[in-house]
Order: C-alpha cells, then sequence, then structure tokens
DNA sequence: ACCTATCTCATTTTT
DNA sequence: TGAGATAGGT
C-alpha cells in the first residue's frame, strides 16, 4: 500500500496557483496530492475538466503524458471511478506498461484497460469471437504472412507479372489502411488502372485469411470496427463499461482508429485526447492531421487545452526545433518556451565517411561519459535503419555498450519464423499459411509438388491443409510420401494434444526436440552455429514469458510476440540507444545525436516531388531535436556506400534551414582529398570550426560484459552502469573542465589526466581530431588519458571483442590514431587507438 | 527433392 | 554490396 515516494521540493514558482488547488482538495490523499502538485497550472485543468470531450493540443516535452497519466490517477483516486470504466489506449506496449506501472504506484488500478489499439481489437475480438466469424484462437498475421498470401493469392488468379504484383500489393495495404471491403474499394476507384485485377486478388486474400482463422493488423482494426458498428450488444456492452477514454499520441491516429474510439465513446461521451499536429509522422500509415487539428469538429463542444511550457529540453535546443518546425506551412502555430537552462549550442559535424561520422559520436560519448555521463543517457537516432552499421562496428570495436533498435528483429529471422509458425499451426490447425511454411523444414523430403498436391485438396474440399494432411490416404500419392505426411501429421497432432496441458515453453522445446530443429542445424558454419544461439535465445525467451506470465496460453504467447516491437524491451540498461526517429517518439534523452543529416536521407528522397511528404520529413526532424534534453548532436557523412559504390551525399536542406542558429561547416572545397581520407575521418578543413579543444575523454570500462542475445551482438550492461544522473549541466561546459574527477578510477588509466600539451600534438598531426562538443581546456598528452607510445607495428594486443591480434598499421595521432590490427580469424580491423580497449600483450 | 550458381534489385518509417 | 529469388543441374 505505501510504495516510497520520492522527497519532492517545490519545482516551480506557481505554489500560488497551487495553494488553491490544495483548498479544493483538502481531503485527498498525499498520493493524489502529489500527483497535482508535480503539474504546473495549465497542466492541472485538463486533468481536473474530467466530463465530456477534451482535447489537449501541445508541443513537444510540454508534458502530455504526464497529464494524461495523472488525470487517470486522479480519475481513480478523486473521482472514484472504479478502474474498470478507464480505457487509455497509447501507441506502444512499452508506454502502456510504463504508464501503467507508474498508476499503479498510486493507486489500486487494476481492471483497467492501458494498452495499443491494436492490442485492445484482440482482446475485444476475442471476447467477441463468435459474433465476428472467428474462433479465440486465430491466428495474427505480421507483414511476412500477408505478403505470402497475397502472392499466393495472386498466383491462384493465374497472374505472374511483377510489376502488377507491386501494384496489387500497394492497393491491398491502401485499401486495409482504409478500412475498405475489396467491393467498396473497387467502387471507390473505379477509374483507378487494373483496378478489376486488383479486386479480384484482394477479395482472395480476404478468403484465404477466412478460411485460415487470421486477420492481419489492419483487420485487426477493421474487424474491431465492424463488430462495434454492427453489434449493439460488442457496443453497449464496452461503451458503457468505458466511461472514460484517454488516448495518447493523438495525432498519429488513423480514420478506422478514431472511429473505433468514437464507437467505444458514443455511450459515454468522456474521451480525453492529447498529441501534437507537429508530431504527426505516420501519414504513411494513414495518421491524419485532421483527426486532431478538426477534433472540434466531431466532437462539437470539445473543451481545448494548451500547454506551453516544456520541461525537456534547454533553450538552444528547443530554439533549433521551434525553427525547423515554422518552415511547415500546414500547421497550427504554437508557442513553447522553457526555463531550463540556454544549454550547450547543439553542434554539426560533419565526416568524409560514414565511419568518421561513427568514430566522432564514439569520441564525443566517450567524452562525455569522461564528464559523468552514462551509456543509457545517449541516444543515436536515424531515419533509415540502415545507417546502424557504422555505428555497431565502431562501437564494438570501442567496447561502447549499445543496443539497436527497429530493422531486424529477433523474431523475423527465419529459424524463428519456423518455430512461431510450428506454434501457430498448433494453436489454429486451420493455419494453412503456417503448415505450407513448415510442412519441410527441417527438411522431410516432402517437395513444392506434394505440397501443391496438399492445397488442391484442401481446396476442393474446404478444409484446412492439416485437414488435407490427415487424409493423406485420398491423395493418391507414393506410399513413401504418403507415410512422410502421416508422420508429419502425427507430430503435429500430438503438439496440439499437448498444448492443452503444457507451458508453452515446455511444448517449444519438445518441437525442437522432436523436429530436429536444431540438429538441421549442426555444421559448424558461421550460419549454423548462430542459428543454433538463435533457437537457444529463442527457448530462453519463451522460458522468460512463462516465468513472467504464469498461466498464459500459447494464443497469449503468439499474440503477444506479434504485437510486440522490439522498442517495447527498451530499458534502464547502461546501453547507448540506436534507433529511428520513428521509434523513440514520446522518449527523452539527455544527449541526442542525429546522423545521416543528408538530402537523400533526411528528408528522405522520396519526398522530393511532395510538399506534404516533405512536410512530414520536417516533423520527423522535429521530433528528433526534440528528444534531446541538454545536448544535440547533427552530424552527415559527406559520401556514403550506395549500392556498392561510394557516393557523395549532398547536405540536407534541414540544415540549411537551420543555418541561422547553427553555425555549419564550410561547404566542401573543390580539391581532391589527399592526404587523410582514406581512414575516414574528416579532413584537415578549417578544424576551428568545430569548436577547439582536444578531445579529452575515454575512459570507460574495458571489460563489458557480452550480451548473448540474438540481436547482432549487441553489448551492453557493463559493469558500471548504476552510477546515478551525475551528469553535469551547463556549468561544467565552458567552466573549468572536468580535471581529476573520480570517475571510473578502478577502471582503465584512472581519473584525471595530466597536462601537457595534446592540442599542438593533435594539430601537428594531419588530421588533426578536434572538434567542439567535448572535453575541456586543459589538454591531453596521451588521448584520453591513453598511452598509446606502445601501439606500433608487430606489437601483439588483445581486445574484449576480437580476441588476440596484431597491429600490421599506424595512422594518424593523439586521439586520432587509427591502428590496423589483424585479428585471428576475423581479418584486418581498423580501430581507433584512444577508444578502443585493447590491452598490449608482452612478449 | 535438393543444392548451388547466377541474376536481380533495392533502402523508408512500424502497430 | 549483399540478400533473396529463380533456374538448371545432380
Ligand atoms: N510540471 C512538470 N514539472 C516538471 N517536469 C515536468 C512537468 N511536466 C512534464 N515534465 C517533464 O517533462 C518531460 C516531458 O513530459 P512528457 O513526456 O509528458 O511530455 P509530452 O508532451 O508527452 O512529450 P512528447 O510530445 O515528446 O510526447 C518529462 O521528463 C516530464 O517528466
Amino acid at each position: 500500500m505505501n510504495c516510497p515516494r520520492k522527497k519532492r521540493k517545490t519545482l516551480n514558482p506557481l505554489a500560488k496557483a497551487r495553494a488553491v488547488c490544495y483548498n479544493i482538495f483538502m481531503n485527498q490523499t498525499t498520493e493524489i496530492r502529489d500527483i497535482l502538485d508535480r503539474l504546473n497550472e495549465e497542466q492541472i485543468k485538463p486533468v481536473l475538466t474530467t466530463e465530456g470531450p477534451v482535447l489537449v493540443l501541445a508541443g513537444a516535452g510540454s508534458g502530455k503524458t504526464r497529464v494524461l497519466t495523472s488525470r487517470i490517477a486522479y480519475l481513480i483516486a478523486e473521482k472514484d471511478v472504479p478502474p474498470e470504466a478507464i480505457l487509455a489506449i497509447t501507441f506502444t506496449n512499452k508506454a502502456a506498461n510504463e504508464m501503467k506501472e507508474r498508476i499503479g504506484q498510486i493507486v489500486d488500478a487494476r481492471g483497467m484497460w492501458v494498452c495499443t489499439i491494436h492490442s485492445m481489437c484482440v482482446r475485444i475480438l476475442r471476447m467477441y469471437a463468435a459474433e465476428a466469424g472467428l474462433t479465440q484462437n486465430f491466428s495474427i498475421y505480421s507483414e511476412t504472412e500477408r505478403a505470402n498470401i497475397i502472392k499466393k493469392s495472386f498466383q491462384e488468379c493465374d497472374f505472374d507479372d511483377e510489376k502488377l504484383l507491386k501494384n496489387v500489393k500497394w492497393h491491398i495495404a491502401n485499401a486495409k489502411m482504409l478500412g475498405l471491403s475489396p467491393a467498396e474499394y473497387a467502387e471507390e476507384n473505379a477509374k483507378e488502372r487494373e483496378i478489376d485485377d486488383v479486386t479480384k486478388v484482394y477479395a482472395r486474400y480476404q478468403a484465404h485469411l477466412r478460411e485460415n482463422n487470421a486477420l492481419d493488423f489492419d483487420d485487426l482494426l477493421n474487424e474491431a470496427r465492424q463488430l462495434l458498428k454492427r453489434n449493439e450488444e460488442a457496443r453497449g456492452y464496452l461503451g458503457g463499461r468505458f466511461r472514460y477514454i484517454l488516448v495518447d499520441e493523438f495525432q498519429d491516429t488513423n480514420a478506422v482508429q478514431f472511429e473505433i474510439v468514437k464507437l467505444l465513446a458514443s455511450v459515454h461521451g468522456n474521451l480525453f485526447v492529447v498529441g501534437d499536429d507537429d508530431q504527426s509522422i505516420y501519414g504513411w500509415r494513414g495518421a491524419k492531421i485532421e483527426n486532431i487539428l478538426h477534433f472540434e469538429k466531431a466532437f462539437p463542444g470539445a473543451k481545448t487545452f494548451k500547454l506551453e511550457r516544456n520541461y525537456r529540453s534547454t533553450k538552444s535546443i528547443l530554439k533549433l526545433a521551434n525553427t525547423v518546425i515554422h518552415f511547415n506551412g500546414n500547421r497550427k502555430d504554437k508557442t513553447l518556451w522553457t526555463e531550463n537552462g540556454d544549454g550547450e549550442k547543439p553542434q554539426v559535424f560533419e565526416a568524409e565517411e560514414e565511419s568518421g561520422e561513427a568514430r566522432y559520436i564514439a569520441h564525443t560519448i566517450a567524452g562525455l561519459i569522461a564528464r559523468g555521463y552514462k551509456y543509457s543517457d545517449f541516444a543515436v537516432l536515424m531515419r533509415i535503419n540502415a545507417l546502424t552499421r557504422s555505428f555497431e562496428q565502431e562501437f564494438t570495436s570501442d567496447g561502447i555498450s549499445y543496443k539497436v533498435f527497429g530493422g531486424f528483429k529477433f523474431f523475423e529471422r527465419k529459424e524463428i519464423k519456423d518455430m512461431l509458425a510450428y506454434l501457430r499451426l498448433i494453436n489454429n490447425p486451420f493455419d494453412s499459411e503456417a503448415a505450407v511454411r513448415i510442412i519441410n523444414v527441417p527438411k522431410r523430403g516432402i517437395g513444392a509438388k506434394t505440397v501443391e498436391a496438399l492445397e488442391n485438396y484442401a481446396y476442393e474440399t474446404e478444409l484446412s491443409v492439416y485437414d488435407a494432411l490427415l487424409d493423406a490416404d485420398e491423395l493418391g500419392l507414393s506410399s513413401g510420401t504418403k507415410q512422410k505426411l502421416k508422420d508429419f501429421a502425427a507430430q503435429i497432432k500430438g503438439w496440439i494434444v499437448d498444448s492443452q496441458e503444457l507451458p508453452v515453453n515446455e511444448l517449444v522445446r519438445s518441437i525442437v526436440e522432436g523436429t530436429g530443429m536444431r540438429a538441421a542445424y549442426a555444421d559448424d558454419s558461421d550460419e549454423s552455429i548462430n542459428k543454433r544461439a538463435n533457437i537457444d535465445e529463442f527457448i530462453n525467451s519463451v522460458d522468460e514469458y512463462c516465468r513472467l506470465n504464469q498461466g498464459a496460453t500459447l494464443t497469449d504467447y503468439l499474440n503477444q510476440v506479434t504485437l510486440s516491437s522490439d522498442t517495447d524491451d527498451m530499458d534502464e540498461s547502461n546501453y547507448v540507444t540506436l534507433a529511428t526517429v520513428h521509434s523513440v517518439k514520446g522518449l527523452e534523452f539527455k544527449c541526442v545525436f542525429l546522423c545521416g543529416m543528408e538530402d537523400g536521407i533526411m528528408p528522405t528522397s522520396r519526398a522530393d516531388n511532395d510538399e506534404d511528404e516533405l512536410e512530414e520529413e520536417r516533423r520527423l526532424m522535429y521530433v528528433a531535436i526534440t528528444r534531446a534534453r541538454e545536448r544535440l548532436y547533427l552530424t552527415r557523412s559527406k559520401s556514403r556506400y550506395l549500392y556498392g559504390k561510394r557516393e557523395p551525399t549532398m547536405r540536407s536542406r534541414f540544415l540549411k534551414e537551420l543555418s541561422s542558429e547553427l553555425e555549419l561547416p564550410k561547404e566542401a572545397r573543390l580539391r581532391p582529398n589527399f592526404g587523410y581520407s582514406e581512414d575516414g575521418y574528416f579532413s584537415d578543413d578549417d578544424p576551428e570550426a568545430y569548436g577547439n579543444s582536444a578531445f579529452g575523454g575515454g575512459r570507460y570500462a574495458a571489460k563489458n560484459s557480452s550480451y548473448g542475445g540474438g540481436y547482432g551482438g549487441a553489448s551492453y550492461g557493463s559493469s558500471y552502469g548504476d552510477r546515478q544522473n551525475s551528469a553535469p549541466k551547463r556549468s561544467a561546459w565552458n567552466g573549468g573542465g572536468y580535471g581529476g574527477s573520480s570517475y571510473g578510477s578502478s577502471y582503465g588509466n584512472g581519473g584525471g589526466s595530466s597536462s601537457s600539451s595534446a592540442r599542438t600534438a593533435a594539430q601537428k598531426s594531419t588530421g588533426a581530431f578536434t572538434y567542439g562538443g567535448v572535453g575541456s581546456g586543459a589538454a591531453k598528452p596521451k588521448a584520453g588519458g591513453k598511452d598509446l607510445s606502445a601501439f606500433k607495428i608487430g606489437v601483439k594486443v588483445s581486445h574484449p571483442k576480437f580476441g588476440a591480434g596484431t597491429i600490421v598499421g599506424v595512422r594518424g595521432a593523439g586521439a586520432n590514431m587509427i591502428l590496423d590490427i589483424a585479428f585471428s580469424g576475423l581479418g584486418i580491423k581498423q580501430l581507433s587507438a584512444s577508444l578502443a580497449p585493447l590491452t598490449v600483450q608482452n612478449a
């Protein structure tokens, strides 16, 4: 009951306003008073306005989420609203969990629904499965399964033109996004090219989903909407139950989602939405800014509130954000101010190559770590996932703990999808997509022809592939094949029976054993080793799931897996976050690096000819900038590998738009790259433009424990993750540097370093590594407090990740020194001498 | 039915 | 560049 509460000082100067509130709520529990205490005057109003439709339209970091959370607590604690009468819709599962947890600390919130709209729809559809023409254990199809079934439907229609297939895929996605059935879509797009073919495939696709007792992502929404629209009992019950409905990130809801929300709110009408039109970045998924901009139209008499004070960022960062977003024409202007300090000026850095961009960021991180920041204070954000590679390389070399979010997800790997397909088939034997996927995985001698026969039989008899398997005798196959089918069917049948009793993890073990899934990757190739490891990791993850969710069913597990995203497992551990801008919406970091600031990447080349899309790109920029609390770095690479060729890139137009606020490096000179270009650093043009302090960081733990998870070698959880926010605010900047602090004295080469003149040394060396952002006036003789003199050709060294190696090349000096090291089995790698956790092996 | 050599095309963004 | 699809050989 009594949860430890943090001691609170009065943080803001609204004491007077607050006093009024205290008087009003004399009798409230200390907890709820605490809640209101943490809100400013503007923020309190929407919390207290509990009835009717309410909109909070406010800029980034103004506390919208905090207001929403507080309002729930207020409803329960003050208005005696039972938790089960509350529905809160968040954008990610992570946000939902955090919200649940936070509210749970204050009041007993069991019975409340806090989830994403997709999870909510699954819940509703399982409650009303029969009414929706499904059974409770329906499968949920993600993009891969959708693509497979579209392709299959396409072929069944006797089409084979690749171009047409693409067009069909696009239209189907579009139709489903809009919530239109094949007939409706055909009608609305009658003049569209190839619309008949599209409709034919689409209809067939939908039929297949039905046969398979499956829904795709969009269907979850569409079917739920349909149910609520047509089934009065469902609408009456759910609408009646949810007296208060709250939606976060409302700017990114699409038409169908809004309709669902409206249907649910149709009974009580207490709908509370918060959002920021400037942060609408999912237009490509059908999100409609109009939902929030014209909220009053849908709900006449809605009360609108603004929040104008930003609590998250420094003035410099906020200024930058306000500047970019003003280049957008189609928006509702908002004021956003802060009482936070000016902070550091955001920095721009342009490297010659990706590796230089990564190295700059690694050095900057190392430098800030030396000043008391933690890895978890940093995020490296990008427009596209593909950009993570150079950072992953650099960070592993340097022993910087990091984790990649987005991109290839663990559960999308082949071997894992195969495992999941087994589970899907066992959970829902109608799921013929799953059946076909794993019928010959691992290889059991059932080839394409046999599968075709099965599918034909299934089609003619209107049965599932699994049923066809049970009728193997009817197919007129050779006795050998028949036997194989029977064996397979018997195996599956056994597991279906088992699944009623066994917990999911044991079922999984049984499948791995019974299929020889692991044995299929028995050889010593890197690939097989990796796949075995992934399978093991999968088993671990299922164990973990079962531990945390006692009594969960197979259906629960599968739903959870398909609806979860990898951002859901962002946690408090000590690692640098590598992620796309999209995936960090709603989050904040002390230091943000926004990389790939090039035309064609940010903004994406696809937005070139479309002003609306360009505005969405700019909003993306706004979102990215406003994630930063204290420090912001915008980086780019002047050239990039594209399709196997190194191509020059162009500075992002967004950087140019910000030229009044930022100091941009001089535009590239017309001269050939000589000297240093080979190592991917920046060349020697105008170091002073970036700042003038020599690099002085680099003391970080060399022994980061390597995480064995299947996430592509991210290593995190290093040993000193729990030093609490000792982060310097602006005082640490121009002030006296950090000399001699005791950070990390037990690591590496100890704390402060003596001074001499690295500055000179660095400048003497070609391509001096000088840049703004880290370091102090006090210069280092040995970059990062590390003695680099031992690094000579022929010296043997060892690296925690790469093992033993020999130095075969040394270039540059000081912080700029690059070593070519031959690691056995790994080839030659280039490492930063000052950053990489290398140990010299004494001969 | 399976394996492997050759060709192709592609990078947004995600619940 | 490199992953994934396809075709042709065993
Ligand atoms: N009244 C307040 N006093 C102190 N800090 C606050 C206050 N309100 C919000 N904050 C802090 O400001 C930051 C941003 O809050 P929050 O995430 O709720 O904003 P938001 O408007 O939802 O942001 P975004 O638009 O990026 O989603 C958080 O760190 C939060 O703790």
